[in-house]
DNA sequence: ATGGCTGAGCTACTCAGA
């Protein structure tokens, strides 16, 4: 099974982009965040057409995630935690590799930036009642799949200069801090778990020339509990999207599981 | 080294992103 994440940055105005990779990727499930739209100006249909159901929650404007499946997605949730200001950050859904029963909760963390602003302690609060609700799930089921666009930088090598990045919200040691918690729950990220010293990033700003001089971040992640970790095939982060015309500023992480 | 892109909503310009 083949599963993918991909912060599109507008649902609406990435479908022919997101069409055309649909076709080349061939997922079984696409986890999108930043769709940008509301339930009802969802294009349903030009995933329909395709084989694909898609579960959303959406939001006017901003935020928004769905599931796009190919595959029974059973137990759909949008309320895995009590968000304060009410955002489309999160879609949650049940679906079976082989004879386990796995939780897929498809993610948009706060961005959190500027730091002294309420913007910051919102992010921070968001991943606290996160990590709380997480370690909750864990006692029902203990296989989950975490995805999304996380706005966390985990590591110094995640990112083209770490210096820039170690004051922002993206790169603070109390934010990096959050992510180790949901690591030491007893999950992997994934990526890191496979490729122990690769440099490879998942964001690149449309400005300043940042993706031609490769100027990005790794911040869109695949985490998984220990107890499926056995179930992975590979893991892969394609640059392929980022360098279309009309790109998203990310670019889509696979996951291969069986 | 910040906001020089980009998208949504709306129809001039702000807000948000990371």
């Amino acid at each position: 099974m083949k599963i993918i994440s991909w912060n599109v940055n507008s649902v609406r105005a990435r479908i022919t982009n997101i069409l055309d990779y649909i076709q080349t990727s061939k997922p079984d499930i696409l986890l999108l965040q930043e769709i940008k739209t509301q339930d009802e100006s969802f294009p349903y249909e030009d995933f329909k057409k395709i084989g694909f159901e898609s579960h959303v929650n959406g939001q006017k404007s901003y935020n928004g995630v769905a599931i796009i499946s190919k595959v029974k997605v059973a137990n759909v949730k949008k309320n895995f935690i009590n968000d304060e200001l009410k955002q489309s950050r999160i879609i949650k859904g049940e679906i079976h590799i082989n004879k386990k029963k796995i939780n897929i909760i498809n993610v948009y963390v706060p961005n959190g930036n500027p730091i002294e602003t309420e913007k910051y302690d919102y992010k921070k609060k968001w991943l606290d009642k996160f990590i709380l609700n997480i370690k909750k799930e864990l006692d029902k089921n203990s296989n989950i799949l975490i995805a999304g666009d996380f706005n966390i930088i985990p590591e110094e090598n995640d990112v083209y200069d770490f210096k820039r990045y170690e004051n922002d919200a993206l790169g603070k040691l109390e934010i990096r801090k959050k992510f180790r918690e949901l690591l030491n729950l007893g999950f992997k990220d994934t990526y890191r778990f496979i490729n122990k010293n690769k440099v490879e990033y998942t964001f690149w700003d449309y400005f300043a020339g940042s993706w031609q001089k490769n100027y990005g971040m790794r911040i869109d992640h695949f985490i998984l509990s220990n107890n499926i970790l056995e179930n992975i095939k590979s893991i892969n982060i394609n640059k392929k999207p980022r360098s279309k015309t009309k790109p998203s500023d990310h670019t889509p992480i696979e996951l291969i599981i069986n």
